[in-house]
DNA sequence: ATTTCTCATAACCACCGAGTTATGAATGTG
DNA sequence: CACATTCATAACTCGGTGGTTATGAGAAAT
C-alpha cells in the first residue's frame, strides 16, 4: 500500500531520473532513442527509468510507428506540492504573525 | 557531489523519514525517545533516520542535558518548492493564459 | 520474406540502504 | 562511587534497486 506521494518522492529520489523528468518537462516530448542519447546509461536501463515515472504518473507515452514519445505530467506534481504546503503552513502562519507584528510596530 | 534537491529527495524518499519530519513539523520539537516510542522501529534506527534529515538540513537537534530534542527546519524545503516550481511553470503559464482567456471572454 | 530498427522484458550482478543487536559515551540519580 | 537512562555508533544481515548483457516483439524498409 504505498500511497501517492511515497511513489513520487521514491520516483525523484533517483538523480537520473529526475534529470529525464526534467529534460521532458522543459524540453517536451522525446523518444526513448533521444533520451538514451542524453542519459549516459544503456537503453534498457533508461525504459526501466522511464516505467517507473510513468507509474508514478509523473509521464506518459504515446506509441508511434516503432518508437515512443515519453512526455512530462507536470499535474502529478501536485502532491508533492501539497505535502510541502502542509508542512510549511505552520511557521509561515507563525512568519506572517511575525509581519504582522513588525508591520504594526513599524505604525 | 550530491546537490542539494538531490539531498533533500533522497532523505524524503523513505516513509519512516517523511513520518518523522512530518510529525516534527506538525507537534514541534521532540525528543528521540518520543519519537522512538512513534515510530515502530528500533532506537537506533530513528537515530540514524534522524542523522540523514539532518544532514539534510531539514532538522535541527538540541541537546539538553543527557537527552537530544529534534525540530524540523521547514525552510530546507524551499529548494525543493523552487525545483517544482520551475518544472510548472510552462503547463502554469499556459493554465494562466487559459485563465486570462476566459476572464477576458467573460467580459 | 528478410533484414533492420526501436523499444521492452528477462536474467543476472553488485551495491546501497534500512533494519537489527551489541556496545560505548555522556549525563543524571541513588 | 555505583547505577540507570538516553542517545549515538559499530558491525552485521538482508532485501531492494540501478546497472549490465542477451533476447524477443513489433514496425518499417528493402
Amino acid at each position: 500500500m504505498a500511497s501517492i506521494p511515497d511513489l513520487l518522492f521514491k520516483a525523484l529520489a533517483d538523480p537520473t531520473r529526475r534529470a529525464l523528468f526534467e529534460r521532458l518537462c522543459l524540453d517536451g516530448e522525446a523518444t526513448v532513442g533521444a533520451l538514451t542519447a542524453g542519459a549516459g546509461i544503456s537503453q534498457p536501463a533508461v525504459s526501466k527509468h522511464l516505467g517507473i515515472l510513468k507509474q508514478a504518473g509523473l509521464v506518459r507515452d504515446r506509441h508511434e510507428g516503432r518508437q515512443t514519445h515519453y512526455s512530462a505530467q507536470q499535474r502529478a506534481l501536485a502532491p508533492l506540492v501539497d505535502w510541502t504546503g502542509r508542512m510549511n503552513r505552520f511557521w509561515e502562519a507563525r512568519f506572517d504573525d511575525l509581519e504582522d507584528l513588525l508591520k504594526r510596530m513599524d505604525q
